[in-house]
DNA sequence: CGTCGCATTGATATCGCTCAAATCCGGTGG
DNA sequence: CCACCGGATTTGAGCGATATCAATGCGACG
């Protein structure tokens, strides 16, 4: 790997947390940490992809966030005792861990660094809202549109489809086969362009 | 109405915020904001419940979430231009209205208040997610015990049901018929209990 | 007393879930 | 190079749960 292919670190973050970061890397489908876990770091991610899940009784996976390269994840955690829902690679991924207490501590310090992270929780909680809003709707078509128009860049929509279909499945709360089924239909019916990794309106 | 009725002002909250507050009355059905609308005011609930919905093309109406009496609501929209969904009395209700911008210069100049804001936004993210994980569950009984396990207070997982039966449904992501014959089938299989005017586990 | 909205129940249709099977594809080992 | 394997992808058949449409009772409110 190239130091391009590696985003650099967020510049409008603090030089000050740079330092406090530990580099670690994962392997496909490794759980950074679990529910229940005692909250020791939030995360950054340099590469690669993760997701947040729980698990309902029966045993399904529901993935309630992804998180990208560049992007810090389980920040909610920081006022918690214990991680609510399973990190887990979705591809080999390298992050930053930042030990909690010491994230806490220049919450209080750096008043520049607390706007940031109350912009960055502003953005996580617009994004729950709207995956809240996408799973609201009930058909399988509703929400493939909804996720395009939502999550989709450029004047098509698209979006790259970093992992499998499948993986796109749980995240829009649909079985594989239904969301298969609705792609071919939107495709026929010439809604939507599927590409070899990506996905965007006709 | 008495005094003792109306909640205290949160006492976390920093002294300098409360001038700031315009209170306004609004009716039942009443929209405080609509979609679109220029970001001026955050908000508290002095008294009564608002709910943040969006609605889909259909016209069908999608609960993001409820602020009840102490809360604030439209947060998020501190970061944001304009709403992204609509604010709707649930019941005649009385808010303090916030001027954004008085609310980011405190942000910015009070190190605490920020650091309460950050508590505040990661609570409603938590809950956010927490409702996604619940409209990821596909059948209408999963979704009350998720709702009663999650929302409700007490050994019996209790919730206090402040609007109609519809309301609660809208919230669930389900039909009110759906809704009433699940709780008559829970019901009936001795698995939640019904009062007047709450819900909780038998 | 009439009206309106909530609550409830019935009948039916539809859509997504479940189980099943076939194909494709990348990787692995002989 | 080829056989094999596992996982993703795709399509089929059938079922069941929820949506939808419809009707009724009920209480609040004017």
């Amino acid at each position: 790997m190239t130091h391009a292919m590696r985003p650099s670190f967020p510049t409008d973050l603090p030089a000050a947390l740079r330092p406090l970061g530990r580099q670690i890397a994962y392997s496909k489908d490794d759980r950074v940490f679990r529910k229940g876990d005692t909250v020791r770091f939030v995360f950054l991610v340099l590469d690669g992809a993760l997701r947040l899940s729980r698990f309902a009784r029966d045993g399904s996976e529901i993935a309630l966030h992804r998180a990208c390269r560049g992007e810090f994840f389980a920040e909610a955690a920081l006022d918690a005792a214990c991680y609510h829902c399973d990190a887990i690679a979705s591809q080999a991924s390298t992050l930053l861990a930042f030990p909690a207490d010491q994230v806490r501590e220049l919450l209080d310090q750096d008043p520049a660094f607390a706007r940031q992270w109350i912009a960055l929780l502003t953005r996580q909680l617009h994004a729950a809202r709207t995956r809240v809003e996408r799973l609201a709707l009930k058909s399988a078509a509703e929400r493939v549109l909804h996720y395009l128009h939502t999550e989709g860049q450029g004047p098509r929509s698209e979006v790259a489809l970093t992992g499998s279909l499948k993986d796109l499945a749980r995240e829009l709360g649909l079985t594989h086969e239904s969301l298969y089924r609705t792609l071919a239909r939107l495709q026929r019916d010439g809604v939507v362009t599927r590409g070899e990794h990506d996905l965007g309106l006709a």
